[in-house]
DNA sequence: ATTTTAATTAACAAATTGACGAACTCAACT
DNA sequence: AGTTGAGTTCGTCAATTTGTTAATTAAAAT
């Protein structure tokens, strides 16, 4: 979303469809945002060439904080389009974890990777139904949190190797995968 | 990574990690942004809180740029690339073609979709081997060409999901697949 | 012990943003 | 015909950014 924003050719309009998706209109946003109407417009209409990523920031918090006090329905259908949700659980810290500690934490096994990799810090984690996320349409559709150093543990591994298949197929990858009690990893 | 700098709680970190991941010096990297080295200093200590989205698409822009002319090793890194590459063809044509009229052409036979989305258009294709896809790193690094109004090819088909799973974790989606001569689908 | 090289800090001019308010369009409802 | 609601445009202005030069620190290399 924020990434969306910055990259697009026309921030404004791809902030417009973001107020859009989360069903605000931009008298109500701007009262998010504690400014009036017009600031809201100008941006959208590209009055301003670059706006800050302070103000893409507050923009896309107050949507998805709007979002969280309405239910978090529309974050959480980005999250999967059907609503089974694959994801059980999707958290930030605010401080960093080493890896191999997290892993000594939850009683883990370390199935690949070495050294300096498994000291690195990771900074949120996401439960993934697999069975669900790779039968489920949207699976990465935006699996991924705020920070992509995280964790991604995935329960339900019956065939150990599509998961890392959609990790190997998705452009963003988290910094460690996680196998709930699998059967067999390939 | 556009999207970590702006959501970071200090962009300049944030800046400076990707800089490091780089393997730019500031200097080198002011010299990529026809900057004085001072500036990029000055964004990655916080001395600009909130940089324009123009100066941050300017940073990512130059990064990923340089690296490019350097063979493009972290990109590429960041798609999890091979050498062995799993793409046996990939073309674009300059006019569209109905998807239903190509499925015709290729003595095909249609799986799944209907109506109007068979008569879209599409201007290109790419043919892959599935095992070399799946089992080695690169996947769809660049499995995709300029359109993304594409079919896909996939050759080597025996164990029909996962190519599937592939495309559906992957945020760019083809328009059309095909399988080459697969034993089963489910 | 000196010299490079990389990074940080400060002072400053010009350009741009972030916000306001008022005037304006354009549908959609009474 | 008049009113409301949503969105647009624009002049204005303080605050910030963007960029420059120059001085300073810290570490690496000769």
């Amino acid at each position: 979303m924020a990434g969306e924003i910055v990259i697009s050719e026309k921030p404004g309009d791809t902030l417009k469809k973001w107020r859009n998706i989360f069903k605000l209109s931009q008298k109500n946003l701007a009262s998010l945002l504690n400014v009036k109407p017009s600031v809201v417009c100008d941006f959208e209409k590209g009055r301003r060439a670059s706006p800050g990523i302070g103000t893409v920031r507050k923009f896309v918090e107050a949507m998805v904080e709007y979002d969280k006090a309405q239910g978090g329905k529309i974050v959480s259908s980005m999250f999967a389009k059907d609503n089974n949700n694959a994801v059980y659980d999707i958290r930030e810290f605010n401080t960093g974890t080493a890896i191999d500690k997290l892993i000594k934490e939850i009683d883990g096994e370390i199935l690949s990777g070495n050294g300096d990799i498994l000291e690195r810090p990771i900074y949120g984690y996401t439960i993934v139904d697999s069975l669900k996320a790779i039968t489920t349409f949207n699976v990465f559709g935006d699996l991924y949190g705020w920070s992509n150093e995280r964790a991604i543990f995935f329960s339900g591994v019956h065939f150990g190797r599509s998961p890392m298949i959609a990790i190997r197929a998705h452009p963003v990858k988290p910094r460690v995968v996680i196998y709930i009690k699998p059967k067999a990893i390939d």
